[in-house]
DNA sequence: GGAACTCAGCAGTAT
DNA sequence: ACTGCTGAGTTCCAA
């Protein structure tokens, strides 16, 4: 399939990606000067005389030069509507480039049932050519009724079981069609965590060559079919418990929550009433952001269909967004960019309401039309895409973050830098703590796990029955892909020093060291925080409570300044999933850190009663010493710069005593006071 | 190590 | 019936 991915872009002020441009207009072109300014010395050359000048397409443009069509706009008597609201008289370019007027068509004129062929026509030819064949097509007959069978049920037995187990509740019809931010949670929620299972389902199985597995469709359309979407009713503008700047990794996410409908088209569209043409409603642009120098508010996005033989037509989605633009509608934009953690993955960003400005006409690579749409954001939202730009920035200069008062407070002791930062007041820095990247067990504590380990000298491999760590998780690798946990809030058996495994299998997920780029600010009320650069998926390992083991039975003697930094493992937090009926998480053996004098980022993880986070016990092979690890998971897709928190959990009331804190987390859940 | 290629996949729209 | 800015796996190529 022959897509025009990568034409999408936010037009750059450095660089340009010249193979797309080049064909279209010259990348560089000597700009005539015209003295409108007679004063003006900046772009003089030492002579003094400066006929011509060099500029980007794009810009920036010296006094006098203009920018050119198509990158900022059409000209005015040219475009498609007559007017361009982005262009008073007053700014019209002083000089146009001379363009062929055949460039710049009006958009109305390739409305489908023109004279170019039918794509129809085109695909019906190529399904009668012999390697297509008729045995093909009788082939994918009986796969389409198989696939619309299996829509009744998993058609797996041990994927039904998964489905008992997560009690997946259908929501009531008028959540299913009008959500809010809770169904829009849960949705997701439910979604991964039946993703992922399924996934590791999938992996135990072991591989066949050619297979693709796609967990993420199977999840998907289990969930369609028992009602477990929201805001299926489409609709323009905002879409209710969505916010912008929430964060997806898969497509089928957008449509499950009804921010999105296809589950691979880019624009999707909306038919008012039976009068009225079709008008976008949204648009997903996965283009990635390499030439990333713009402010982010304008997206130059490229129509659907057509490929480098064939016109894109005024059709469907184009002509939605066409209309869009004539009735002045807002579309959503959904931006995909690149996954740091998994670069053949995307991250899709909501990055709110877009109205179309202009539209116009290209030639593509192939030499055939391609529909360009220039949409600009509408203002007074919040940061979403332009605050993911600012951290690239960041990433490249930590001096261009403002309030930055340590580059590293690990000095060297991550793999990741993590910064230390204060915009908020005078603060200097935390207290003094010595950073150590684990935790230090000082004695011998009471593990029963003294096994010798897998022989796995590859790596322990999904399905592998003969691996002692996958038996002991229940013959399942805890981990599926992405290094993502499987199951939340149980013990996972990690391979550890007792392995034959080298140290990149799969199951050692927490050995690897930080994985997203942390930072420790300073909050508004509750003293300092952790937050992360990156997008965090939900289940991604993010770091270990390091500190200093303590036996347990010694809690209450401890000095109350350890009370902030103490991490007690025997306190109970609520399930993820309010209908998850499991039995308490099982520790091996008593276990709390304290991480006053000694610790690492974890330690500044605040509490909040609607966390984003969730602890889990790791256990790791090792039949010299304990090696028993707190580590901590995403409950779901954590957006950059969102504080990272989670429920410090509760204790028996008879323990409750002086371990009470007057909770802060402002969430609508919040009960009011948590343990420590 | 990453770009290019390959292919099964499914919801929605149009007919 | 038909489409598409998927997503994961494989192959290939430039370092």
């Amino acid at each position: 399939m022959e897509q025009f991915q990568g034409q999408n872009s936010t037009p750059p002020s450095g660089s340009i990606d010249k193979s797309r441009v080049l064909e279209i207009k010259p990348l560089r072109c000597l700009v005539p000067i015209f003295p409108s300014q007679p004063n003006s010395t900046s772009f003089n050359t030492p002579q003094g005389a400066a006929p011509f000048v060099c500029s980007s397409p794009s810009g920036p443009f010296p006094p006098g030069a203009a920018p050119f069509y198509p990158f900022f706009g059409v000209p005015g008597s040219q475009g498609p509507h007559g007017h361009n609201p982005q262009t008073t008289p007053s700014q019209t370019p002083p000089f146009r480039f001379n363009t062929p007027v055949s460039d710049a068509v009006p958009i109305n004129s390739f409305r489908a049932g023109d004279t170019t062929p039918s794509r129809k026509v085109t695909r019906r030819n190529a399904k009668s050519q012999p390697q297509d064949g008729v045995a093909g097509e009788a082939d994918t007959d009986a796969e389409g009724v198989n696939t619309r069978l299996r829509k009744k049920g998993s058609m797996d037995p041990e994927v039904d079981n998964i489905l008992t187990s997560l009690n997946i509740i259908t929501l009531d019809p008028a959540r299913q069609n009008d959500g809010d931010k809770d169904s829009v949670e849960y949705a997701l929620l439910i979604f991964d965590l039946l993703r992922r299972k399924i996934a590791q389902i999938e992996d135990s199985k072991g591989s066949s060559p050619g297979i693709i597995k796609r967990p993420d469709l199977k999840a998907g359309t289990i969930l369609m079919t028992k009602n477990s979407r929201t805001n299926a009713t489409k609709r323009m503008g905002s879409v209710p418990g969505v916010e912008i700047g929430d964060i997806f990794f898969f497509r089928f996410e957008l449509c499950l929550v009804g921010l999105h409908s296809p589950s691979m088209a880019g624009i999707d569209y909306l038919r008012v009433n039976l009068e009225e043409e079709p008008v976008a409603v949204s648009i997903v642009s996965s283009g990635g952001y390499e030439d990333d120098v713009e402010d982010g508010n304008v997206l130059i996005y490229s129509g659907q269909g057509g490929n480098l033989n064939i016109d894109q037509k005024l059709e469907r989605g184009n002509l939605a967004l066409k209309n869009s633009l004539e009735r002045g509608k807002e579309v959503r934009v959904i931006r995909g960019v690149k996954d740091v953690a998994n670069p053949s993955g995307k991250v899709y960003v909501y990055d709110g309401l877009y109205k179309v400005e202009e539209s116009w006409v290209e030639k593509g690579k192939g030499g055939c039309n391609v529909f360009k749409f220039k949409l600009i954001r509408l203002r007074g939202q919040p940061e979403a895409f332009t605050m993911w730009k600012l951290i690239q920035q960041w990433k490249d200069a930590i001096s261009s973050r403002i309030g930055v008062i340590l580059p590293d407070l690990t000095s060297g002791a991550e793999s990741l830098p993590v910064s230390l930062v204060n915009d908020v007041d005078s603060e200097k820095g935390p207290e003094y703590f010595t950073y150590v990247p684990t935790i230090k067990y000082s004695k011998e504590a009471n593990s029963t796990d003294f096994s010798s380990g897998c022989a796995c000298a590859g790596g322990c491999l999904p399905g592998n029955q003969n691996c002692d760590c996958i038996q002991k998780n229940g013959g399942y690798l805890p981990y599926v892909a992405n290094g993502v946990v499987a199951n939340a809030g149980q013990l996972i058996y990690e391979c550890g020093p007792s392995c034959l495994c080298p140290p990149n299998c799969k199951n050692r997920v927490s050995q690897g060291g930080l994985k997203v780029r942390l930072e420790v600010f300073r909050t508004k009320d509750k003293g300092w925080g952790l937050r992360s650069w990156d997008p965090i998926r939900g289940g991604a390992y993010i770091c270990e409570y390091a500190g200093e083991a303590i036996d347990n039975s010694n809690i209450e003697a401890l000095d109350r300044d350890m009370d902030d930094y103490l991490f007690d493992a025997t306190r109970s937090c609520p399930p993820i999933l309010p209908s998850d009926s499991s039995e308490d998480m099982k520790m091996p053996f008593p276990l709390a850190i304290n991480a006053k004098n000694v610790g690492n980022v974890a330690r500044f993880m605040n509490h909040s009663c609607s966390p984003n986070v969730i602890w889990q016990p790791v256990l790791r092979t090792n039949n010299k010493e304990p090696d028993l690890h707190v580590v901590f998971h995403a409950i779901r897709h954590i957006p950059p710069m969102t504080e990272l928190t989670y429920d410090y959990g509760m204790l028996p009331p008879e323990k409750m005593g002086r371990r009470k804190k007057l909770c802060l987390c402002g969430s609508s859940k919040c009960r009011g006071f948590f343990a420590i």
